[in-house]
DNA sequence: ACGCATGCTGGGAGCGGTCCCAAGAGAGAT
DNA sequence: ATCTCTCTTGGGACCGCTCCCAGCATGCGT
């Protein structure tokens, strides 16, 4: 049997090469009988174009590349990089493209690695996630020219980016807890080398300050984004009494919960808990937790666009996009029968 | 300034194109002094071969793909995942592989992406996890003639596949737990159309039969290889008083523990608690987690061997690897005081 | 000194597509 | 009826690399 190749199926269709690419690759310029001829063909023999081909004739590989910095062990414990994924991997496949998921552990020697990749063209470009402030692989990326997109990240102003409103979402947070009552706030911050960590402090500081409730220095800890960490720091938090504390993501404020209630005192009675993104974490505590939702599937998506905007029309300058973000409350603010009377 | 190609460094280097690749790829036949001066080229221009262009004249792409057969969900929570991940990708850097992630959740039209994505003849092969007995993809696979091995699941007796000695690292709980004096033994299984699950089960059942202290159905409870799903099943399990309980994964076994203590049971005084994988969950339970330990890095690494062994030498018949289990005693079955005169 | 292995090296032919350009067929205009 | 212009279509030239094969210069044996 012949190999199934592009020549193959415009032999079959009664075509040349040429025609039969343009019907495959929903071009005009051919006469709908005839594309369909060509369809059947594609379809009858299960003709699928070989990627190496293509990306080699076409100049575009149409992968894209997932790059994430983190420890595997990480990348694979938190629900943010799931949701992200998922969001990149759902938008990929509606737009064409596959996607290749890069772990880059250490910072040294594989941190060449990316961009050995970007140089083989096997991958058009590239999503960037969870680097930290001055990451050398952001520079090496920009200097080498590739397109590449960050996500959740500000990074310099002259690249495309997509991250959620961290400042106003931090701030929605403060301001919630101010309309509690509560005056003597604390928060868990994510590792501040990490901007968004950086930025949900700032925005929760700024809030309050402008409210004339300036936070208190020693009611900041920071921790890693991790359940354990956030445990770690919240003991510590709770020898100034605070009565409320701001989480960065759920899965810490998981963590400052177990903390609170193993020091005796109830959520929210006592200390009324608020974590950050609205993620499967905040629904297994008890009582839920009230979060900041932040999109993070539509992160996903938006980074793809924006990327495929990057590879596909480079002199368009680069953009940056800042998705919104929203309250959620549940029971570690407000107990529920007082939700009620609130929603009436 | 003209693209660099493998046509551009050999002329640089001053010899034929054929000749720098020979010097490139590490083939033999090329004079030492000639392939000195050809990698210097290299190494001074940053010279890195298209990979498009080499896969398509070579037929091989030197990507491999890793498929798993989960929600996005939980392949990102379960540190099982992670584990291989890391395995996978680091043989596959060590083998110059690329590595592309395919999470393959839906059961139906996407379906028959991988095999798609295979005719491209974009990946090599497919590492492929986490199926069901039965699963359609599995004899789609087979059927397409793609290499393909399998982890962690026996599949087809025709097919090259690593998985642990699930059944032997199930016995050797359950003699542990014999030996401990335990008698009335529970077990927390994985969902049982995981073959991983069942395994477990009948290894653990076997070996107590062999015993002679048989496992009553009532104290075998299925659950979903979650925390959560973990907790409830030993909710139900507790009914029946058991003094012992085997969970099919650590990170059961940290669900498994949640639900004990809070029954008001010690660990291990009333039940002893033990579970499969020895992954990090196990160490971040009170007391630590007794378990039976598979090495998740190391299935990763021989995937990737018996993957390439198929790409490369396809007439050699494919293989199943059985990797060796250890038992890893720790506080939830052993107080650690005891334990002490034990080592002694 | 001559023939013949042996070892390197260079050239050419693809791999399977995409893209550009020229040629052919109709349709509309004059 | 002739000439354009537009719409399709086919052919050829690559994309950048690997592989095969022929050509050449050595080295050796005799």
């Amino acid at each position: 049997m012949t190999k199934l190749t592009l020549e193959r199926v415009a032999e079959l269709a009664g075509v040349s090469r040429s025609t039969a690419s343009r019907a495959i690759n929903g071009q005009d310029g051919v006469r709908p009988e005839i594309r369909r001829r060509v369809l059947d063909v594609v379809e009858i023999t299960g003709f699928v174009p070989h990627a190496a081909a293509r990306s080699l004739a076409g100049q575009r590989s149409n992968i894209l590349g997932l790059a994430i910095r983190q420890t595997t062990e990480q990348v694979f414990s938190d629900p943010f990089f799931a949701g992200l994924v998922q969001g990149i991997s759902g938008a990929c496949n509606a737009q064409d493209q596959t996607l290749s998921l890069f772990l880059l552990q250490s910072a040294d020697g594989e941190d060449r690695l990316p961009v050995r990749m970007l140089r083989t063209k096997l991958v058009d470009g590239l999503i960037v996630t969870a680097t930290f402030t001055d990451d050398p692989l952001v520079w090496q990326l920009s200097e080498s020219g590739i397109p590449f997109v960050m996500v959740g990240e500000a990074g310099q102003p002259d690249l495309s980016s997509v991250e959620a409103d961290n400042d106003g979402g931090a701030a929605l947070a403060a301001r919630h807890l101010l309309e509690l009552g509560r005056r003597h706030m604390a928060t868990v911050t994510g590792p501040l080398r990490n901007s968004a960590a950086a930025r949900r402090l700032l925005g929760f500081e700024r809030a309050l300050a402008a409210e004339g409730v300036p936070l208190d220095p020693r009611l900041v800890a920071e921790a890693d984004f991790t359940e354990e960490g956030a445990y770690a720091a919240t003991v510590q938090l709770l020898d100034g009494a605070p009565d409320a504390i701001f989480a960065a993501s759920d899965r810490m404020g998981v963590g400052v919960m177990r903390a609170v209630k193993d020091a005796g005192l109830h959520v929210p009675d006592d200390v009324a808990v608020i974590g950050f993104d609205d993620l499967s974490p905040a629904l297994e505590t008890e009582p839920q937790l009230t979060t900041v939702r932040q999109e993070v599937a539509q992160l996903g998506t938006v980074a793809v666009d924006l990327l495929l905007e990057r590879v596909r029309t480079p002199e368009v300058p680069p953009r940056r996009v800042e998705l919104p973000t929203t309250l959620v409350v549940r029971g570690s603010t407000v107990p529920t029968a007082q939700r009620e009377v609130l929603v009436r």
